[in-house]
DNA sequence: CCCATATTCAACCAGATGGTTGATTTTCCT
DNA sequence: AGGAAAATCAACCATCTGGTTGAATATGGG
């Protein structure tokens, strides 16, 4: 049960991973510019991709001769889901939710007026 | 930076792992017990929750001649709050939080009325 | 004191992981 | 056509991981 989980978060246990994933949030990007900043060969940086990739982290569409990556939010929000399972008990999560409800809750009203 | 990072999210990457925890969210527990439900020995057991103490998931206090496991939610807040950077430029994010809030907004808005 | 219980330690094993290098494939450019 | 660029493949390596078993180390109870 719930073995993609296992992949999520093995994926994310990785800096380097971790940190191309941060890279992918302000734009797409080609393999080559990904592998950039790092101080390993392309093909490191390549199989990095491919974990994140069976992660389901990002995706990978290949235009030309690039190869463009792309975040993919949904794996890790059911990860988030699975944490926030546990910070149910914990009213102190709270705090660390505030600053997200006051970015998305005027949206979220919308919907109940 | 941010090393100790890899190993929450690497010690939540196994399956009995999570399960431990989730078992511990119920109460404090010793080792064998911990060890009951499952099916590997002893020492298998001992071993991830070595695993878990050091990434700091969990604490473990020896009293008498057995080992109580408790469950450390700030561990996890670090790497929910992490997690929570990718949510917030994705509104997407909201509907996985919905009933996170349906539970929580109750109590906080009892400082709001 | 002696035994059973609780837990870890130590050695070992198979398989995964994270990196390397060099060759290969595909595609673009002139 | 031919060369350079983008990316992967393949083989290899060292180390980590998750499990095993058997012995060792407390500790508690009669």
């Amino acid at each position: 049960m719930k073995r993609d989980l296992d992949q999520v978060f093995a994926a994310l246990a990785d800096p380097t991973r971790r940190e191309i994933l941060t890279m992918l949030l302000e734009d797409d990007m080609a393999v080559t510019d990904v592998a950039h900043p790092f101080e390993m060969s392309l093909a490191a940086i390549s199989k990095h991709l491919g974990v994140l990739t069976n992660a389901g982290l990002i995706s990978q569409e290949k235009r030309g001769r690039v190869k463009w990556c792309k975040l993919e939010p949904d794996a890790l929000r059911e990860a988030s889901v699975w944490m926030q399972s546990f910070g149910q008990f914990e009213p102190v999560n709270l705090e660390a939710f505030e600053r997200f409800l006051q970015a998305e809750l005027p949206l979220a009203s919308d919907s109940e007026s």
